[in-house]
DNA sequence: AATACAGACAACCGCCACTAA
DNA sequence: ATTAGTGGCGGTTGTCTGTAT
């Protein structure tokens, strides 16, 4: 046979507690402690059930709670676990100490979530989301850019979504061009953390890359015109696609096959190469945010997004032009003003992410 | 001033592993 | 060995508060 019942629930209080039930529990507690819990509230003379009584402990009137909003160090360390460890809000919260799995876990759901999802970043996964990629795993579909399919898309698709995907997709192709498709992968490799094999297949691979292509230079196709390398990058960052023109093609060659990096607006990111530093990870941070490295290993990762936001003095560009000095004192809304700056910078100037968010 | 809406968070629900009976 | 209660956990809901219209 098993246990009696842990109570009985007919004629049990629900819902929000009073500060009397508070008080009689925190002294209840103080003076017996919390060894059973089915047997605790009728000793303590609480009409509650004793599942109600110890979450009403741990999640509120433990004395080791540690209240108010969560710091930026804390918001970090929340999002580098939970990039390693999932939805393990018990284990996120045994890594922050006086932070309760259901405080860590609304807030989450409740700010980091949908941050993460202005950024364009699939809070599941923490690379960039499916949706984005697999539109711009279409538009690489083709051994060239057939931008008349692209034309026709523009009635079927937000052709603010599509511009983003042609981002992704020209950042994709600088991947493929070294065959580095996603930083996360490196990251793993570099990081004790990362390399576990319970955490990589935590985080697989995402994007099953489309297959590099003979041609080292995006090339855009239409059945008049030849294939013609686009040198002028800015066609992929600004332009609507929907009102893309072949005839606007250059024909100037990369010289070596190598994209020149001076002809990247200044304020181009490649989102595609946006990965994390694991939390146990010693790298510093880099030095140069918005550089974009040609071999491949970005050195943007959200890591060092938020380290500039605590030193922005570190990079230089455009992350200079917000005056905003942060550090571990800095307010909430100072943070999340220098990060909504950050957004304007890599996605904002584009489009309207909020649109398909 | 009234209403609608969104954000924040406390609390509940249901499932599962463990374990006492 | 079996059964069912307990505690723990993650997901979801309900309620309160602040803000926008």
């Amino acid at each position: 046979m098993g246990r009696a019942p842990c109570c009985d629930k007919s004629g049990l209080k629900k819902g929000p507690w009073t500060p009397e039930e508070d008080h009689i529990l925190i002294d209840y507690i103080q003076k017996n402690g919390y060894g059973n819990w089915r047997t605790l509230p009728k000793n303590a003379g609480l009409q509650r059930c004793g599942k109600s009584c110890r979450l009403r402990w741990t999640n509120y009137l433990r004395p080791d709670i540690k209240r108010g909003r969560f710091s930026f160090e804390e918001e970090e360390t929340i999002i580098q676990l939970h990039s390693m460890l999932g939805n393990k809000w018990s284990a996120i919260a045994a890594r922050l100490p006086g932070r309760t799995d259901n405080e860590i876990k609304n807030y989450w759901n409740t700010h980091i979530r949908k941050k993460l999802l202005r950024m364009g970043i699939d809070p599941v996964t923490h690379t960039p989301r499916l949706d984005l990629l697999h539109l711009s795993a279409i538009l690489n579909s083709s051994s060239q850019m057939n931008f008349s399919r692209l034309v026709g898309m523009h009635n079927l698709v937000n052709p603010q979504l599509l511009r983003l995907a042609n981002l992704l997709s020209s950042t994709q192709f600088q991947n493929q061009n070294q065959n580095q498709y996603l930083m996360l992968q490196n990251n793993a490799q570099d990081n004790q953390i990362c390399s576990n094999s319970q955490l990589q297949n935590h985080m697989p691979p995402l994007v099953q890359p489309c297959q590099p292509q003979n041609q080292d230079i995006p090339t855009c196709t239409t059945l008049e015109t030849p294939n013609v390398p686009i040198s002028n990058i800015d066609h992929f960052r600004t332009s609507d696609v929907t009102n893309f023109n072949p005839q606007n093609c250059q024909l100037n060659d990369w010289p070596n096959n190598q994209i020149d990096l001076t002809s990247f607006p200044e304020d181009y990111v490649p989102l595609s190469n946006y990965g994390y530093d694991c939390v146990y990870g010693s790298d510093p941070p880099p030095s140069d945010t918005s550089t974009f490295q040609s071999n491949g290993s970005s050195n943007f990762s959200f890591r060092s997004v938020l380290s500039n936001m605590s030193s922005p003095s570190s990079s230089p560009t455009p992350l200079h032009s917000n005056s905003i000095k942060l550090t571990s004192n800095s307010t909430e809304e100072e943070k999340e003003s220098y990060c909504s700056n950050l957004l304007k910078f890599n996605i904002q100037d584009m489009l309207d992410v909020n649109e398909f968010v």
